[in-house]
DNA sequence: AAGAGTATCAAACGCATGTTTGAATGTCAA
DNA sequence: TTGACATTCAAACATGCGTTTGATACTCTT
């Protein structure tokens, strides 16, 4: 590529790093952090093999700030905290949705749902820290929309077990997306159908929170 | 192992296939198909490595045969075809409940489970193999007891959608068990545990699928 | 008893992986 | 200009993988 524009300064790039976190973070996610292999990583950056371990000390120490990373971009780019505002339906559905346009969606800032998704089912050294980080805010936030519309008298199983149903109805179509693709190919992961299909996860789990809430209440 | 034994007869064991067969069942099931190794696979068999060449013709074919003596005695332990017998609701609950036990439940009778997971999160070349023939009969199964229950007038997409938010709920104790561990170490996979928590998606989705219909009959 | 066929085994092979090395190149302060 | 420092690079290294090999032991037929 680029290597003779250098007209002067510097040794070319200085931000080897940022292109390696880049791109390490666009592998990771697509391949995992097992099957995803240092030499792909730094073909697609266009650096030598040896710049992850002068930069970063190892493929695990990457993959460990490629995540750090991922958290701090998706925190901004999809706000899970928008609560208390709005009817707890309405929060909902904007949960519901924003989780999984990061899980599915396209570029950089699905990364982040792509790469929890695989440290959910084949986990590294780094899940603790990433429930820590991510998902168990995040189910603390689903937790009190799903009490709210619920009302008094659920124990903590129950309103976990309604959380668990709400979240596997989403990760379904992130974690078994290969098999989807055969049973029907029809299927386009696009924005409309994210939007149409976290509809549809929406009030399939409200008409179920509203009916355990009805039956508690007589 | 017992190598002095042998007495006379036979060299010592022709039945290295059916303990390969078996131990790679386990291993495949635990580990995954990429992430097992025909080493692993050879030390827990007490066997040497160069058995499952000789006998399967490589590590592909093993996990081939794998899968296909798992179809069949998966088949027999939990027949999933109770079609028409009893009402629709009744089915429903015996297909959830089948289901979680072929996912999460313990020993061999699990292990056809917990191979179509990881196929269904990290596939192989068989994907399409058991997609046609585990996969795609139950779910035509599971959209007839759903449809059964929903009533005229829902387009396939609808009917689809239903039958992905309760699959999804099942397989998300199977796909994401390392997370949920760590989440709430408290829960034990224990039968009586998937009995309650088969119960509860029971509840929920029939809840969800109920007032569609009611809707829809409006 | 002899030879053909089958099964097992330790050892090695070829390959891909993450990592290390040592030289080469460029930058910048002294 | 010089020397210390940072960065890049091709090449080699060590390890673990699936697989192959050639010898060995055994059974069974003739």
């Amino acid at each position: 590529m680029a290597i003779e524009i250098q007209l002067g300064l510097k040794p070319l790039s200085e931000d080897t790093c940022k292109s390696l976190l880049y791109t390490a973070g666009e592998v990771f996610a697509e391949y995992g952090f097992r099957a995803a292999t240092v030499r792909e990583i730094c073909r697609r950056a266009n650096v030598n093999v040896a710049s992850i371990n002068y930069h970063f000390g190892g493929k695990e120490e990457l993959y460990a700030q490629v995540l750090e990373h991922a958290f701090r971009t998706a925190a901004e780019k999809y706000p899970f905290d928008t609560a208390g505002i709005g009817p707890p339906e309405k929060r909902l559905e904007e949960f519901i949705t924003n989780f999984m346009r990061g899980c599915l969606g396209c570029g950089q800032a699905a990364w982040h749902g792509k790469l929890m998704a695989r440290e959910m089912i084949d986990p590294t050294g780094v899940l603790t820290r990433i429930v820590e980080r991510a998902i168990r805010p995040r189910k603390k936030i689903l937790t009190g929309i799903v009490t709210e519309i619920l009302g008094e008298g659920f124990s903590d199983e129950e309103i976990e077990r309604c959380v668990f149903s709400i979240i596997g109805q989403c990760v379904f179509y992130s974690h078994a997306k290969p098999v989807i693709i055969v049973i029907n190919p029809s299927i386009k992961y696009d924005d409309s159908w994210i939007t149409r299909t976290a509809g549809h996860i929406t009030d399939f789990s409200l008409a179920a929170i509203r009916l355990m809430a009805r039956r508690k209440r007589r």
